[in-house]
RNA sequence: GGUCGAGUAGCUCAGCUGGAUAGAGCAUCUGCCUUCUAAGCAGACGGUCACAGGUUCGAAUCCUGUCUCGAUCACCA
């Protein structure tokens, strides 16, 4: 539609500006509805508001103008106010045939003006392994990062480690005092799992010592404080911020362990990074931040030594930025981390925060608080906000068992896919290793399209029990669709690829064409907006009517030699931008399935 | 209470910079494998676009108010 419209404009600029001296260079146009003739339609109504007129005999006029002036508008009529154009055949002949011969069609390269976009995501807690919530997470972030590389500026993918604080002092606690010197390895558990079966080891110890506390006479909050295990976790990460070599050292080791299980569960999701940040590393900046802002009198101090900022007059209300005891906060170090990102990117434009929707006040804050700082490149900052992956029966929370654990249900997709495999039964001859990637392939494809499909902003039900689809308007959907294309192909090896020329073609090849012109711009919109779901439903779109034209037109049985070509090269093309399009959303297509 | 977001078919979702009779999938029901892979295709059924006003040639889309759900307003992260 805008690669038609785009076309169509400029003349209908020229031709107002002669015929009613008026200059309008935007047009609204739309696909032309089913039941009328036509390929295009301009919305003439739109055009009243700056041309005094009949809109049926202003349409009249302009589709004369454009038969008579455009060599590849045929036909128009007029309908109430819509002006119905029909376009040639051999005009979508030639789009074809431009589309075949351009690699990476409606991806751009890095343009350097646009400098580089850095793209947070994942950045978990690294007390807990990885859950259906961080799935959505990394899947998103991931696919905008490829979205907008694919609009033509260079991106980062980056994601900040929360590495300090009480929260890890916990986990190192109860490994000392409950581990006995068992290892990830020693228990042949992945790493995240095990530093988190600690965490939640000092959660139930912690809770035990309290109530003794409390049957002794201590009251709740008292108890909290003076319970043991409280008190050593807080000893803790005083020797850490002193440096303590054998703290340091456990830390370091703990760590390690958590980040490995992690790069396992990446490399399964098929996410990566280019860069990483550690809290532990820039929250001292974020320090010198506060300092600054001190002097230039943006921040002030209240009587405790506490550090604040008013935004009462942006509408919000007064936020700490450091403690009284001057230790860092949230917002200190993520003010740290922003400029040290900067510092390491002096190109940036653009950096995109892919957290949760309970974050939304957070990030309001600090894109203020930079700006107030007066950087520049505090105005390019956005938060990419999504909604929680809930529960039937509600939040998922780790202490009640109702998470949804990442690794476990990456397992249990390539299972649904494996058993749905074996049930068809199309895969004989192919190879147990071969068996297994594909259906890691699918049961992937199936959770990440359903997952990006639908608009971050909303909250996404996941049922375990009804689980995903692999039937309908899914990730497998498409992958099949890829995979019967790439059949043809293998089958249509011997025919020869050149330039097509055709007069007419069927409506449904039209409908496909019509739909391959239009990527560039979803492209670029998807970019703009941060919008995978734009890509999921083009791509959806894209095998509806392909697989249309599939079941009613033969391919390869097509006895006319240039109408078959055509058709191959058509089936070629589309399984070209859905391999984009899908791999913009992390989901691989299969050859065979 | 203030702020932000969501509310479209029984269910899950598109559509939202205003345009012709609001679209898909799932579920239910009909057909289609002797022909390029039926994880598919063709069709039927299914809607007061939360509610009420307003703006205009025209509103699911924009504005105002109301209701419901979620998030947030911590010296937690």
């Amino acid at each position: 539609m805008k690669a038609l419209s785009d076309q169509l404009s400029p003349v209908l600029t020229s031709f107002l500006a002669a015929s009613h001296g008026v200059d309008v260079t935007d047009f609204e146009f739309q696909q032309t509805r089913k039941e009328f003739d036509g390929d295009i339609t301009l919305v003439v109504f739109s055009l009243l508001r700056s041309i005094k007129a009949n809109p049926v005999a202003l349409g009249g006029e302009i589709g004369a103008h454009l038969v008579d002036q455009v060599a590849w508008v045929t036909d128009f009529n007029v309908v109430k106010g819509f002006l119905n154009v029909s376009i040639a055949d051999d005009f979508y002949v030639g789009q074809l045939n431009t589309i075949a011969a351009s690699t990476n069609y409606g991806h751009l390269a890095a343009d350097p003006a646009k400098g580089v976009a850095l793209v947070e995501y994942s950045s978990p807690n690294t007390n807990k392994p990885l859950h259906l919530g961080h799935i959505r997470n990394n899947l998103l972030g991931y696919s905008v990062a490829n979205i907008i590389a694919a609009s033509g500026q260079e991106v980062v993918k980056t994601q900040i480690i929360n590495d300090r604080g009480i929260h890890i002092c916990k986990s190192m606690v109860a490994w000392q005092k409950f581990g006995e010197g068992t290892t990830p390895a020693s228990e042949g558990i992945k790493g995240d799992k095990f530093v988190g079966n600690y965490y939640v080891r000092f959660d139930q110890e912690y809770k035990k010592e309290i109530a003794v506390l409390v049957a002794k006479g201590k009251t709740e909050d008292e108890a909290k404080a003076n319970a043991p295990l409280f008190l050593a976790a807080q000893a803790m990460l005083r020797d850490w911020e002193a440096g303590v070599p054998a703290i340091v050292d456990l830390w370091k080791t703990m760590n390690d362990w958590v980040y490995s299980g992690f790069d396992v569960t990446y490399a399964n999701l098929g996410v990566s990074f280019d860069s990483l940040y550690y809290e532990s590393e820039t929250y001292l900046l974020g320090k010198t931040l506060i300092e600054e802002g001190l002097q230039k009198n943006i921040f002030f101090t209240k009587k405790d030594g506490s550090v604040w900022i008013d935004l009462t007059d942006d509408g919000l209300d007064e936020k700490l930025l450091l403690r009284s005891d001057g230790t860092a906060v949230y917002m200190t170090q993520d003010l740290g981390t922003a400029l040290q990102r900067f510092k390491d990117n002096p190109s940036m434009q653009g950096m995109v925060y892919t957290v949760g929707n309970e974050q939304d006040y957070h990030f309001k804050v600090l894109f203020l608080v930079l700006q107030k700082l007066g950087f520049s490149w505090a105005h390019s900052l956005h938060h990419l906000s999504y909604g929680m992956v809930d529960l039937p029966q509600g939040k998922m929370k780790s202490r009640e068992g109702t998470v949804v654990d990442a690794d476990d249900l990456m397992v249990e997709m390539s299972q649904t896919a494996a058993s749905i495999a074996e049930e068809l039964g199309k895969l004989e001859g192919m190879s147990a290793e071969d068996k297994k990637a594909l259906y890691h392939t699918i049961g992937l494809g199936a959770l990440k399209y359903f997952i990006l499909k639908v608009d971050p902003k909303k909250r996404i039900l996941f049922d375990p029990e009804s689980s995903v689809d692999f039937a309908g308007n899914t990730g497998p959907f498409i992958q099949y669709t890829y995979a019967r294309i790439q059949s043809i192909l293998r089958k249509a090896e011997h025919i020869e690829l050149s330039a097509i020329v055709l007069d007419t073609i069927e409506e449904k090849e039209k409908e496909i064409i019509k739909h391959l012109m239009d990527y560039p711009a979803l492209i670029q919109q998807a970019a703009a907006q941060h919008s995978p779901a734009l890509v999921a439903n083009y791509s959806y779109d894209l095998v509806k009517l392909f697989n249309s034209f599939y079941q009613n037109i033969s391919i390869l049985g097509e006895e006319d030699t240039s109408r078959k070509n055509f058709r191959v090269v058509l089936a070629h093309q589309v399984a070209k931008i859905l391999k984009q399009s899908t791999g913009l959303l992390g989901i691989a297509v299969p050859e065979q399935m």
